[in-house]
DNA sequence: AACAGTCTCAACCGCCTCGAG
DNA sequence: TCTCGAGGCGGTTGAGACTGT
């Protein structure tokens, strides 16, 4: 073998950087490019192991990395990401152009995760905590604008306005079997333990739907309760994902600046139908008449390091076919689920 | 002003996967 | 086919900043 260990060796340097070794692996990058880490430290001068190099190039010094505050959408887009992979921080990264897994890791832990619990949500599940909420169905508040509310009206805290959002029955019929442990959440990861008689494929295939059908209760409870700005201002957001604020948006007045929403009644398959009309005029749409368990259905639509794509597919999907989760599971020996 | 407690986040650690040899 | 190192990734740490008393 001719590959030499790459983070072995004598006095290396540890801890933080100083300007001066910035500048030299700057300039070393700028001039010779990435890649090639075990080499780097010594041709650019630096007492420092590569990994150690590529650490502090891709989570600090390279160009393109968006530094500051988290906008409402990115935080929106990090909790519904997480609600369906969990921990995956480069897959949400992925999500949100310019921000690094470190940091979308540093701000989970130091923001959301705290205002998660604070407003009686399990930062895991993203269930309601039991302790907090008696009603596993009625969804939880999660207060976005509470954190610049803080700094204005630190007296003031919406979270303590009782949830106010009764789900359509389809919704809830989901959600009441994801919080009943018909499916189960581990480490944030939807895993559907309900076994659907079908075949393997149409089988995962639910079971994504299923992940999706969670995530889109958790995305709605807490966009449509909480405070939502104009999508036309985010960045990356899907259509379909704009979509469904957009219509929120059309139907309730002073949705970006009312606090307590106070919706009496939501009617979630209206929701889903106005997304699929909207939908009809765009390209690549999944009609209600395709059906997406017996099709094959294009890898496009399932690909799961893109599940904001999928929202179309799988309303859809959930429109037709209400009572998917109480399907049978009879006969069935699945075990490869998502 | 001094101290203690808390928060933030850059950096490190260690495990895993992939691919070169 | 096997070995093993590079690179990727998630979890954790700890120094410095901040806040409260």
């Amino acid at each position: 073998m001719s590959k030499r260990p790459y983070c072995i060796g004598e006095g290396l340097k540890k801890g933080a950087w100083t300007t001066e070794e910035d500048k030299k692996l700057i300039s070393y990058i700028h001039d010779h490019g990435e890649g090639g880490w075990r080499d780097i430290p010594e041709k650019a001068g630096l007492k420092r192991c590569g990994k150690s190099c590529r650490l502090r190039w891709t989570n600090y010094l390279k160009p393109d990395i968006k530094r500051g505050e988290f906008s409402y959408e990115e935080e929106q887009i990090i909790i519904m990401l997480h609600a369906s992979r969990g921990n995956k921080w480069s897959v949400i990264a992925r999500h949100l152009p310019k921000r690094t897994d470190n940091e979308v890791k540093n701000y989970w832990n130091t923001h959301l995760k705290k205002r998660l619990i604070d407003d009686g949500i399990d930062p895991v599940t993203h269930k309601p905590l039991a302790s907090s909420n008696p009603n596993p169905v009625e969804p939880m508040k999660f207060d976005f604008q509470k954190k610049s509310n803080q700094d204005e009206h630190s007296s003031q805290s919406s979270s303590t306005t009782p949830a106010s959002l009764p789900l359509s029955s389809n919704l809830n019929s989901v959600k009441s079997k994801i919080s009943s442990g018909e499916t189960q959440i581990e480490s944030g990861h939807v895993s559907c333990k309900k076994r659907f008689g079908r075949s393997s494929s149409t089988s995962r295939l639910l079971n994504k739907v299923a992940a999706r059908a969670s995530s889109i209760g958790n995305i709605l409870s807490t966009s449509i309760e909480g405070t939502l700005r104009s999508p036309a201002s985010s960045s990356g957001l899907p259509d379909s994902f704009s979509q469904s604020y957009e219509y929120m948006i059309d139907n309730k007045e002073d949705l970006g600046t009312s606090i307590d929403l106070n919706i009496p009644e939501y009617d979630f398959p209206q929701f889903l139908e106005q997304l699929i009309n909207d939908d009809d005029e765009n390209e690549n749409i999944v009609g209600p008449e395709q059906d997406l368990l017996m099709s094959d259905f294009p890898s496009t639509f399932v690909d799961e390091d893109d599940i904001l794509g999928d929202i179309t597919s799988w309303s859809t999907y959930l429109l037709d076919h209400p009572n998917f989760m109480y399907e049978s599971d009879q006969d069935s020996d699945e075990k490869n689920f998502l």
